[in-house]
RNA sequence: GCGCCCGUAGCUCAGUGGACAGAGCAACGGCCUUCUAAGCCGUCGGCCGGAGGUUCGAAUCCUCCCGGGCGUACCA
């Protein structure tokens, strides 16, 4: 990687100076007149060196290889402005090309078992856009550890037990009762959503008149069968995205293992809990939460942190090194309280981590809607889905910052459907693949001579390609996406603009094949980062 | 009240200490006998919410204020 290898000589150079170590940078320079990369080594190390930036700037050139660049600069407060050789850049376009598959990312997972959980929707209804932008983050959040040579599996946990359950199993129940032509009425904090009239339909066909009021066995039995069928839409509609999990984890199962007694048990042995108001707590503060909760009520049944402290502990078991939870930023407290948790469990402190975001609301004729489950106001992911396709809603719901608020404007996103980002970025993979497939010729391109490539463009481009793993890397650790959404389209930005004024077929048999070696380069990092989004790379549009 | 996140072009957003702050959309004007015009090129557009501070240097870090979202449950 070229940044790497600048910044290893510059380091060097640096230690003739025989000053103490500072940390600089070495950037792709902004502008062509600042050379092909820039670095603030004069200006972090003025102070250790005592002397200007310029000054400095100066000491440090005489000392670089003589070979290396074939201009350096000094410019503005001290920059140091490096022009490289072309026959660098061919190189690097060489490693490219002789390392195949293997071009990517550092291997730092180097096999740690990591998993991503994410989505973890309640069983009681189908999945809105805001579930959606959460499973194309921890998707494709997923996607780029493995690519950094994590072994990654993909989880989802189902609340399939307690309160809103109860709450589903009523509303059922009401629906139910209501295609028999009873008034029943949905409780209060119940589910008002259309979807569970359809299900109470299919249950009349089933078992007729069987349930007439909501006793024992009728809750078990409307508990059971809600989440049953609700299960499936939920895979469903994430399969329609293109997610797939490995793992669909059952809060039930923790129950009946008796782990969340045991989880319990461990609090309490290691002097994490309290009783107060005949409740027990958890001492969150002083481990680092924000506030202490609830463990268990006063009734004796478990809050929801309990069980979820038992999830954790349970994940450890299995081996797991890291655990990444993608969340909404509603749950903070939450958050706080089982790191708190794992704290006094003794945990390593890495093991677990939060992958936080904001939410998305959708804007339609200019009206923001507020969504709400249970109120039955929401838009259905899958509506979403069938309407815009796959590859967009991923684009989009992966295309900004997960911290800031998401605003899904759906007149734009259909408007737009064909000037979008998505098929600008599919469109430059498909003209790539348009000229192989007119390329009379199959050329190797490992031993193709590189040095025809001289216009800027082409050689801006290998540059644009070289720091591909760097993004990678970078949008897993900082849990930011985007910045490969971004990076997708800023590549086929520059690949447009070289399509229109370079010619590839045609040009004499040297420059063509070179050419050619390098769109090889070009398309494989269209398809790796396409790949990482869960998007396709359509051939031919 | 307190805690977390956000405030950058008309709109949607990049930019987590560096050189004159960027892109898409919208608006306006050019470019198809040549590898797919779902494209390219150009013009217009900004006191980076406000005020202080830190330093060689701030959209970026700190403090305060203003505006928005979320949280502040023995809900999940």
């Amino acid at each position: 990687m070229l940044t790497k290898s600048i910044e290893t000589t510059l380091a060097e150079a640096w230690e003739k100076l025989k000053l103490s170590p500072v940390s600089f940078s070495v950037d792709p320079s902004e502008r062509p007149e600042y050379g092909d990369f820039s670095s603030n080594i004069a200006l972090v190390g003025a102070k250790v060196a005592g002397s200007s930036p310029r000054d400095l700037a100066a000491r440090i050139i005489v000392s670089l290889p003589q070979d290396a660049f074939s201009r350096v600069e000094i410019a503005g407060p001290g920059f140091i402005n490096l022009h490289l050789k072309p026959e660098m850049i061919h190189a690097c376009l060489k490693g490219m090309l002789d390392d195949e598959g293997g071009f990517g990312p550092r291997q730092i997972g180097a096999g740690t078992k990591l998993q991503v959980e994410f989505v973890s929707s309640n069983p009681t209804g189908p999945l809105t856009v805001g579930h959606g932008r959460q499973a194309v983050l921890g998707d494709v959040l997923s996607s780029l550890y493995a690519s950094l040579g994590y072994d990654v599996s993909r989880e989802y946990y189902f609340n399939d037990e307690g309160h809103q359950v109860d709450l589903l199993a009523q509303s059922l129940w009401a629906r139910y009762r209501q295609a028999h032509g009873a008034d029943a009425s949905i409780p209060e904090q119940g589910y008002q959503g259309d979807y569970l009239i359809e299900i109470a339909q299919q249950i009349k066909d089933d078992v007729g008149d069987a349930y007439p009021t909501f006793d024992e066995v009728a809750s078990a039995f409307f508990r059971k069968r809600g989440v049953t069928v609700i299960k499936e839409m939920i895979k469903d509609d994430l399969a329609q995205l293109g997610v797939r999990f490995d793992n669909w984890f059952s809060e039930e199962d923790l129950h009946r293992r008796g782990e969340v007694d045991a989880a319990l048990e461990a609090l309490k042995e290691r002097e994490g809990t309290y009783e107060r108001d005949g409740a027990i707590w958890l001492r969150a503060e002083e481990n680092g939460g924000i506030k202490d909760s609830v463990l268990i009520r006063s009734d004796g049944r478990p809050t929801y942190l309990m069980v979820d402290i038992a999830y954790h502990i349970d994940k450890f078991r299995r081996g797991l090194a890291r655990v990444i939870d993608v969340q909404g930023s509603d749950h903070h407290v939450e958050q706080s309280c089982m790191q708190a948790a794992l704290k006094i469990l003794g945990y390593p402190q890495d093991f677990l981590s939060y992958a936080v975001h904001q939410f998305v609301s959708i804007v339609e004729g200019g009206k923001t809607l507020r969504m709400s489950t249970r109120a039955g106001r929401f838009v259905l992911l899958r509506d979403l889905t069938s309407e815009l396709g796959r590859d967009v809603v991923r684009y989009f719901m992966v295309a900004r910052k997960p911290e800031t608020h998401l605003q899904f404007d759906l007149d734009l996103a259909r408007a737009e459907s064909l000037d979008n980002p998505v098929y600008y970025i599919q469109y430059a993979h498909t003209r790539i693949a348009s000229i192989f497939r007119k390329a009379q010729q199959v050329v190797d391109p490992r031993v193709v001579d590189l040095s025809p490539l001289a216009a800027s463009a082409e050689l801006d481009l290998i540059k644009q390609l070289d720091s591909f793993p760097q993004v990678v890397e970078e949008a897993a650790l900082r849990f930011a996406p985007h910045l490969l959404a971004e990076y997708a389209l800023n590549l086929a930005r520059a690949f447009h603009a070289y399509y229109a004024d370079h010619r590839v077929l045609g040009e004499e048999s040297g420059l063509m094949q070179a050419r050619l070696a390098l769109l090889t380069a070009v398309q494989r990092v269209f398809k790796r980062s396409l790949e990482i989004l869960g998007m396709s790379t359509p051939e031919m549009m």
